[in-house]
DNA sequence: ATTATATATTCCAATAAAAGAATATAAGGA
DNA sequence: TCCTTATATTCTTTTATTGGAATATATAAT
């Protein structure tokens, strides 16, 4: 129940899944996901923490950057469910849109300069 | 998205999880609920509307009696397919187990004087 | 009409969640 | 070693959520 509770709390914020949704496109740093989302870099930091601690994402670091991505989620078939149902979902949804439209022009090596 | 969200923190909670787990036994009151979940009355009520606006319950009026029973998600697609999920998973989560046990014996006439 | 009963709603207290500002940490380069 | 930069954590404030007690509503029976 816990488990299952806790992916669920995951994505039930809109920045949550917006994140989900973004790193369906690619892999992405904190500051493109802070860039695509318009919110702080470390109410992202917590976002991606509570996403990662529900098995929805994972990250690998590269020097200075922390690349996150959508987990396989092979240690939670809650997770790795949703994720596979989110992926057809909100696709039409125009705050999702508009994210996605912009995602293959982030430039994560201006974008952290900010 | 809105859509999207309502569901998903409707079923954020364990006690409106466990009344979804409950329902899929069968059509149950608002009594035979609140003792299968030894919660207030007016908590069960609270969670079934959360159900209901997310499109995850229905009921019907019988008498003095409410009636709260899945809803077929027509008219919610993220409803129905988390509904169908559900129906799988939890299914030996323990405090779903003994929830169910009782279930068949659950004696509406009988927990409502109470 | 009055009463009894099942459910819904309101109100309040306690807890949890979310946001940003400020600060800490970690890794790379000078 | 010192500085810069990307990310994480802490702190504080604001807002949501949850629970129960008290109250209101609705329906049935007398």
């Amino acid at each position: 129940m816990k488990t299952f509770i806790k992916v669920m709390k995951a994505l039930s914020d809109p920045n949550r899944v917006k994140i989900v949704k973004l790193l369906q496109q690619k892999m992405m740093c904190v500051c493109e996901l802070r860039s695509a989302l318009k919110i702080s870099q470390p109410s992202v930091s917590k976002h991606l923490k509570i996403l990662e601690e529900a098995g929805l994402v994972d990250y690998q670091k590269d020097g200075l950057w922390v690349n996150y991505y959508l987990s396989d989620g092979l240690h939670n078939p809650y997770a790795a469910s949703l994720l596979g149902n989110i992926k057809h979902w909100l696709n039409d949804d125009p705050q999702v849109v508009d994210m996605v439209k912009i995602t293959p022009f982030l430039n994560r090596e201006q974008i952290c300069k900010s």
